[in-house]
DNA sequence: CGAAATGTTGGCGA
DNA sequence: CTCGCCAACATTTC
C-alpha cells in the first residue's frame, strides 16, 4: 500500500469528506480526539507518504508504515484494531495500523512540498542540488530519503534504478550529470505509472525487477541483497545495471 | 508455521 | 550533546 501514489488514491478516496464536519471521533490513537468533534474538515493534504486531515487550528497526521490500510463507510465495525474512527453526517473514515498524531496548523508551512515527487510543486534543481551536496551517498539511499524524494519508497527504488541502468550501491558523486538527471526525472516518472496501474490494479503486473528473479532485458539471474545504510532489498541486474 | 516485508521512530551506546 | 545503528512495532503473504 504506502508509498506515495497510494497515498495520493488514499487523498482521492478521502476527498468526499472535505467540507464536512466531524461528528464523532474514536479509535485507539493516543491524541486529544475530542477536540476535532464539531470541526470542519477543510482540507486534505499529502506529503510524500504522509496525509494531513486539515481543521483549523490543528491537522490529524496519518502515515501508514508499512502495513496500514483505511476504508471508508465501513458498515460495521471490524475486529482488527481500529487506530482511528471520524464519523461524519455523510460517513465514516476508518484507519488501521497506521500513526495517527495531531500537530498545530503551523507544521504544515514547516513542510518543503517542493520535496515531493508527487507534488505539482515538486522542484527537481532543488533535489539536484540535495544529490550534489551528498556525493558519499548511495544511489539506493538517496532514493529512500523522504527529505530528497519524499514519497519513494522500495518498489520505487528497485524499478527506477533498474530503468535507468544503475546499480543500488552507486555513489551519488560517482554518477554523471547525466545519469543524475535520469535518476531525478524518473524518481517523478515511475512514481506517477505506479499510480497510474495501482489505479488500475495491475501495478504487480508492470514489476520489472522487484521481487523478481531473472533480468526481463538479459534473462541473467538478478541480484537480491540488502543494501545501503538503510539495509533494504534490492533487486538488480548485474549486467544491465552499472556500478559508478 | 516462520520469515520477511511497500516504513518510521525512539532509544541506546560510543 | 550528537551521531549512527538497531530493535520495536504490526499485519499479511508466501
Amino acid at each position: 500500500m504506502p508509498e506515495g501514489p497510494s497515498i495520493i488514491l488514499m487523498k482521492e478516496t478521502l476527498q468526499p469528506f472535505a467540507g464536512q464536519q466531524v461528528t464523532e471521533v474514536s479509535g485507539n490513537a493516543q491524541f486529544e480526539k475530542d477536540s476535532f468533534i464539531g470541526q470542519t474538515l477543510l482540507e486534505i493534504c499529502t506529503f510524500g507518504k504522509q496525509t494531513y486531515l486539515v481543521f483549523e487550528n490543528s491537522a490529524i497526521r496519518i502515515h501508514l508504515l508499512m502495513f496500514g490500510s483505511y476504508s471508508v463507510d465501513e458498515q460495521t465495525k471490524p475486529d482488527k484494531s481500529l487506530r482511528l474512527a471520524l464519523f461524519f453526517s455523510t460517513g465514516n473514515i476508518y484507519f488501521y495500523t497506521c500513526s495517527v498524531k495531531s500537530v498545530p496548523i503551523e507544521y504544515l508551512s514547516a513542510i518543503d512540498w517542493e520535496a515531493d515527487v508527487m507534488s505539482d510543486q515538486w522542484n527537481p534543481k532543488k533535489a539536484e542540488e540535495k544529490l550534489k551536496s551528498n556525493p558519499k551517498m548511495m544511489v539506493c539511499d538517496a532514493l529512500m530519503n523522504q527529505d530528497i524524494f519524499s514519497g519513494v519508497g522500495n518498489i520505487i527504488k528497485n524499478e527506477v534504478l533498474f530503468r535507468i541502468g544503475v546499480q543500488p550501491e552507486s555513489l551519488l558523486g560517482n554518477l554523471p550529470a547525466k545519469k543524475r538527471k535520469e535518476l531525478i526525472a524518473e524518481a517523478r516518472n515511475y512514481s506517477f505509472d505506479f499510480l497510474k496501474w495501482k489505479r488500475e490494479f495491475v501495478l504487480k503486473k508492470h514489476w520489472l525487477v522487484h521481487t523478481k528473479s531473472v533480468c526481463p532485458v538479459c534473462g541473467q539471474k538478478l541480484v537480491k541483497k540488502q543494501t545501503g545504510v538503510g539495509k533494504r532489498r534490492s533487486f538488480y541486474c548485474e549486467k544491465d545495471q552499472k556500478l559508478y
